[in-house]
DNA sequence: TATAGGTTTGACCAAATGGTCAAATGGCGT
DNA sequence: ACGCCATTTGACCATTTGGTCAAACCTATA
C-alpha cells in the first residue's frame, strides 16, 4: 500500500474552514439556495479553491451531512435499553436537547433534509435508523409489558421526542421573537429541557 | 370607487391552478430551489403566463404563504381559553394534527419558513402570533393557579405541541420509511392523534 | 538549490433562471 | 359584426451559478 506521508495541516485546515462555512450557508439557505460562491466567501477563500477541495456542491453537502450523522449516532446511543425507561428516556431526550442547543445549524440541516424527503440520506433511513427504531421499539414494548409504561405505540413517542427536541434548533428564531427578541438564555434552556423530559415521562409512565 | 365587474372565472381558475402548483413545488424544493418554470409546467401553462398572473416569484410565494396563514388562524382559534384545559388542549392538538394531515404541503412550507428565520412572516410573528401566545399563556397560567395543571412554562408546552403536530407533515417521508415504505394510513393517524393528545394531557395535568 | 507535488487564483464557460415584451388570440358587451 | 380588454405565448435578455483550467505560487525534501 502507498505510503501516506503524515500529511500536514494545510489541507485539513482548509477543509475544516470550508465545512464550517458550508454548514452555516446550507443551514441558512438550504441546499438549493446555497451558492458555492457564498460558502467560499464565508470561508475566506476564492471559489476555485473551494472546488479544489470539494469538486462538487453536492459532495460538499454530503460531507456536511456526514458530520451531522456522527452527532446523531452519538445522541442515539444514549437511549439505553436497560430496564428503567425513566433513565433511558431522560438520557435520550436530554442528549437530543443538548444536540439541538449545541449544534443548531447541523440540526436544521438535518431537519431540512428529512423534510425534503431525505434525498441524500435515504440509505441511512433504510438501514441504521430502521435498526435503531426496531431495537428501541422492542425495549419500549418490554417496558409496557412489564407495566412500566402505558400501552403506547413506540414510534409515536419517538416522533414526539424527535420533533420536540429539534424544535429548539429549528424554531430558535421564532422562540427568540416570542421571547422579546433575544434567544433563550441558558437558564431558560435548562428549564425547557427539564420540562420536556418531565412532560413526556409523565405522559407515558404507567399508573 | 371604480365599479368592479363580477370578475369572470378565467383569472380565478388560473390563479388557483398556479397557487396549487406553487404550493407543491415550494414544499418540495424550498423557496430558492423552486423555479418558476417548474411551477408553470406543473400548472400546465407557459412560464410567461405565470408571470402574467404573478409578476414575481416572491409575490407568488407570498400568496401561497397567505393561504397557509389562514389555515393557521383557523386551527389557532380552536384553542379555547375557557376553564377546562383538557378541552382546550385536546381541541387544539387535534386541530393541529388534522391540519398537518390535510395540508401537508402548506405545513411544510410554513415550517421551512420558520426554520429560515421567517424572512417573509416576521410581521406575523411580531403581531398575531405574539398576541395569540400572550393570551393563551394567560389561560394556561390561570389553569395552573387553579390547580388544574402542573406548574409548567406555557411556552414550552406550545413549542411541544407545534413541533409534534407539524412532525406528521414534515417527516411524513421518514415515517413512511419506518412504516415499511407506505405512509401512515388513516387508522394509524387517528391513533397517533389520540396518543399525542393523551401523552401531552397526562404530561401537564395536575395530580 | 533544484525540483516535484500540493495549493492558489483570476479568467472563463455553458447552462439555468427570473423576468420582459410585443405580437397574436380569445371572449364579451353593444 | 365590431371593438375593447383580458389572456396567451414564443422569443429574448441580463444575471447568476456550478464548475473548469492553466498558469503561478509555495514548501519540503533529496
Amino acid at each position: 500500500m502507498a505510503r501516506r506521508r503524515p500529511r500536514p495541516t494545510i489541507r485539513e485546515e482548509n477543509e475544516r474552514a470550508l465545512l464550517e462555512a458550508a454548514e452555516w450557508v446550507f443551514a441558512g439557505q438550504g441546499f438549493a439556495g446555497a451558492t458555492t460562491a457564498a460558502i467560499a466567501r464565508r470561508a475566506g477563500v476564492p471559489k476555485a479553491n473551494l472546488h479544489y477541495y470539494f469538486p462538487t456542491k453536492e459532495g460538499l453537502y454530503r460531507s456536511v451531512i456526514e458530520r451531522v450523522l456522527t452527532a446523531w449516532l452519538a445522541a442515539a446511543s444514549s437511549f439505553d435499553t436497560s430496564d428503567d425507561p425513566r433513565v433511558a428516556l431522560s438520557a435520550y431526550i436530554g442528549a437530543k436537547m443538548d444536540l439541538a442547543r449545541e449544534m443548531p445549524l447541523a440540526t436544521r440541516i438535518w431537519s431540512a433534509e428529512i423534510m425534503r424527503g431525505a434525498p441524500m440520506i435515504q440509505d441511512f433511513l433504510d438501514t441504521t435508523l430502521t435498526e435503531w427504531v426496531v431495537s428501541r421499539e422492542r425495549a419500549v414494548k418490554r417496558w409496557i409489558a412489564a407495566g412500566k409504561l402505558k400501552p403506547i405505540e413506540p414510534r409515536f413517542l419517538f416522533y414526539m421526542i424527535w420533533a420536540t427536541t429539534q424544535q429548539y434548533a429549528n424554531a430558535a428564531h421564532e422562540m427568540a421573537t416570542l421571547n422579546g427578541g433575544s434567544p433563550l438564555d441558558d437558564k431558560a434552556f435548562v428549564r425547557a429541557k427539564a420540562e420536556a423530559i418531565e412532560i413526556i415521562l409523565r405522559g407515558v409512565a404507567a399508573g
